[in-house]
DNA sequence: TGCGGTCTACTTGTATGGTAGTGTGCATGA
DNA sequence: TCATGCACACTACCATACAAGTAGACCGCA
């Protein structure tokens, strides 16, 4: 979400800070945090904090266990795995349904984004291309008439973004990306539905194979894939 | 969920309560609820009771306007094709990704939920059959390895279920879509990966096209495609 | 009769106090 | 030295009080 512009009230407010906080590590897998801290730091009382780490709960992005504390989930494999799964189930079927559908008002928008993506790149703007790459998914979706399935997808993005924030001072692969996405738009507005899916497919498991390379350089957000517990 | 066995406290209790209650349209689409009134019902305070009303706004099954009051939300069309969209692509993604896995014992599971399903159809017990479905369509993630992902399944089969309930009076259909339940366990069992995601797509479908004949029985329970004002 | 202002009842939003449960560290004793 | 029990500090959970705002009824007036 790019635009955290309206702060419709405080716990929407002390929401956008605290999720951001997370997907931006600086508040690190695994790591305590306490409603009263928050509440501190944020300049509001406990409830609207509380408030919002039970969203963030219900995101999977933080754990809370009764009478003993709040932490930020820990990066785990099998979490990333789903949120990948879910993402790519998505996206593809989406596209799918957008190939002859979309306008040429449509693509010169994501020809638009792509563009901006790369003058990002050559600015070495980390921050804005990642927005710019969640403006292009977004925008992609909607094509199809699905749009407000992106709700869905940004929630298993968040758990995908964080462990792809670990990897964003290697900004090298930004222009391979960008190419991915190209590569779709193009295929996309020429009607070649299969080239257009195959290139978003490959262009997902990208993504998410890096994830893996961080995982092995990064062990220490990375938590062993453990059964909490928790029936299912 | 059939198992709301464990009220692991007095919140996550009155949500699966409020849940229910507006699933099962018990608390009509569109009428007005208030965070006092449903707390004097449960006989809890306030406070958790509004945490689950957060949570439910989260789902998009409440409306929360500040100040004003709280409403169950009307059945919106588009509302209900995003969520059959969700559905659609997340499970029928994980079967295919399901053929060749399955095991003796997994199939053997999925058959005993389908005789079940016969049985509750004799006895005319529409709960126990929407229950059993349940169980059915995430016993078959599950096989893909990827049943945590049943959550945001689960999520946006909700907003289906309500629809549907509005038919449970009209059980005749219930046979058809036990057969189709059955086409799906067949095909995956003899490892005939298209013949089972065509199946469960035509089961999927149905269902989903029930609810448009729901609608015109029903119209009073379904909103106009109201944009509400709100910006994506 | 119709219009306008005010007042009241009710809503959700926020702050705060008390409760129950958990983990930790320290003192005590073997 | 190590095990054990206990007190304490800290947590999230829930209840309650107060604040901010809205909608509608009601009354006065033209």
């Amino acid at each position: 979400m790019r635009a955290a512009s309206a702060p419709r009230n405080a716990r929407a407010h002390a929401l956008d800070l605290i999720r951001q906080k997370i997907v931006t590590m600086e508040l690190s897998p695994g790591s305590q945090i306490s409603e009263n801290e928050l509440a501190g730091q944020i300049g509001l009382s406990r409830t609207p904090v509380r408030e919002s780490l039970i969203l963030l709960a219900e995101e999977r992005l933080v754990v809370v266990v009764p009478q003993v504390g709040t932490l930020v989930s820990p990066i785990v494999e099998s979490e990333i795995a789903t949120s990948q799964f879910v993402r790519e189930s998505l996206e593809l079927a989406a596209l799918a349904e957008s190939v002859g559908r979309a306008t040429p008002a449509q693509i010169m928008a994501l020809n638009a984004l792509t563009d901006a993506q790369r003058a990002a790149d050559k600015r070495g703007d980390t921050e804005d291309f990642f927005a710019l790459d969640e403006e292009f998914h977004a925008a992609l979706m909607d094509i199809s008439g699905h749009g407000s399935a992106w709700r869905t997808v940004g929630q298993a993005k968040a758990h995908l973004d964080r462990a792809r924030r670990l990897s964003l001072t290697t900004t090298s692969q930004m222009g391979t990306l960008i190419e991915q996405h190209q590569a779709v738009v193009d295929a996309l507005e020429a009607g070649r539905g299969e080239e257009a899916t195959s290139s978003l497919r490959s262009h997902l498991r990208k993504v998410f194979d890096d994830i893996t390379v961080i995982r092995e350089q990064n062990p220490e957000y990375f938590a062993a894939p453990v059964t909490t517990g928790r029936r299912r």
